[in-house]
DNA sequence: GGGGAGAGATGCCGC
DNA sequence: GCGGCATTTCTCCCC
């Protein structure tokens, strides 16, 4: 059990030495910045990684009920007796006080991580399957472009269909909705004006679609094909088999 | 120094009792689900919430860079003579596998929170504050309606103008972009229809505005208000302010 | 549970 | 830096 002095020392050290901080404590939080947060006492972990990010977890759930971007700048001190973690980023223009009621356990280490995550799946992934696999948009299409950046938007799949037409293949990797349909409106519309042509078709590729989004496209003339990115839930269903095997 | 069956117990025994885990560790990521990830070797700290959420961070960064849901299943044990920690969820059809080389610090703790955050400065206070005050929007203007549900959308807030006619207010806590534009589109368009008018006014109120969406916004006839939510960097000015006067 | 939309969204890439 | 847009988005709210 440290006194709250040396909790100041630690962590002040900590933070100058570009440690990761973990603290479990009982706590209070004020956040100020683009908008105002207050959260009542309770036991939270409060980390503080070595960029100077601060993150305020629950117990429960998924995502920091409080947090302060990379770059700011972290200090604790005793104030009125008790311990107090002062935050501030002046880029971002906030601030965040986290008034410490008690620490349960601290700890600070120098972690090393060089590594960027992989990730596949993802819809830039199936745009590119897409393109590939032409045939698995329609038969008789060829595609033109993939991921194009134009002033416009950025339209993931271009192509001719069997007719000739120009077509423009939207992709979302889960369920497509108004959004989608609303952004491939906007990429059809700007390519008939830009290009003066009177006819251009709109696909939106998805896995699923809503009620409503299927409406909108109907609406406007456009087609939805059901098409699931690459290793979507694939290596869940393999296991699942091997262990349906063993029943 | 555990051993790593100490380890394996430690864990086993505090996710079975709901306890709040933290472990910092060199390690090697895998996730299979909603896609597939991959994350080579190096230090991470990994936590398992009471309610069974796990979260992997780097060193560096706001978000996880992988994680599960709360409701997953955890389970460590010695495979090949190394610590593994494989985490599975059934609902969300998705699992991960983490190869933990070395743990440099493990802690567990049931932590009670009963709080949640209170946010002031949102959108919904943004329309909420024209509704109140229905001349920020515009001289004449009165307001009818805000957060309203209709089956055409979620319309922010709806009025009349100093001419009577029918008026939708998007707004928007930051800055305006094209999906703002075509949200506003399409509630103006079905309001037009559902109520067999030809004229429908549409604004954007935000304290910003893309160049895009402006240019769209004039293509299509609707208006933008510079208007900010509450709270918008007040304490930051506040202070800054008197930070100033000590200068 | 699905659908629609906000979020203190974040992060990535391209211009 | 801005802009457009995906995200293993997440979360809330309403139907």
């Amino acid at each position: 059990m440290l006194s709250k002095e040396e909790y100041c020392d630690l962590l002040n050290d900590a933070v100058k030495r570009g440690e990761t901080i973990i603290f479990t404590c009982k706590c209070k939080v004020r956040y100020s910045g683009r908008a105002e947060a207050h959260l009542e006492t309770g036991d939270r972990v409060v980390m503080i990684k070595s960029d100077k990010a601060l993150l305020v977890h629950q117990p429960t759930g998924n995502n920091p009920v409080n947090y302060m971007k990379g770059g700011t700048q972290h200090s604790m001190s005793i104030v009125d007796g008790n311990l107090l973690l002062s935050s501030t980023n002046p880029e971002q223009k906030d601030s965040m006080k986290i008034n410490v009621d008690h620490i349960y356990f601290f700890n600070s280490y120098k972690l090393q991580d060089g590594h960027t995550v992989l990730v596949k799946g993802t819809e830039q992934d199936m745009s590119n399957m897409l393109y590939t696999n032409p045939e698995l948009v329609e038969e008789g299409f060829k595609a033109v472009s993939r991921e194009e950046q134009t002033k416009y938007g950025f339209i993931d799949v271009m192509g001719i269909d069997k007719d000739g037409t120009l077509t423009i293949v939207e992709c979302k990797r889960f369920k497509a909705d108004l959004g989608a349909v609303t952004q491939l409106r906007r990429y059809v519309e700007k390519i008939m004006v830009s290009k003066g042509i009177t006819k251009v078709r709109g696909i939106v590729a998805a896995p699923n679609i809503t009620d409503s989004a299927k409406n909108m496209l109907e609406d406007w003339g456009f087609d939805y094909k059901n098409i699931s990115p690459p290793k979507f839930h694939e290596e869940f269903t393999k296991n699942q088999s091997t262990l349906d095997s063993f029943k």
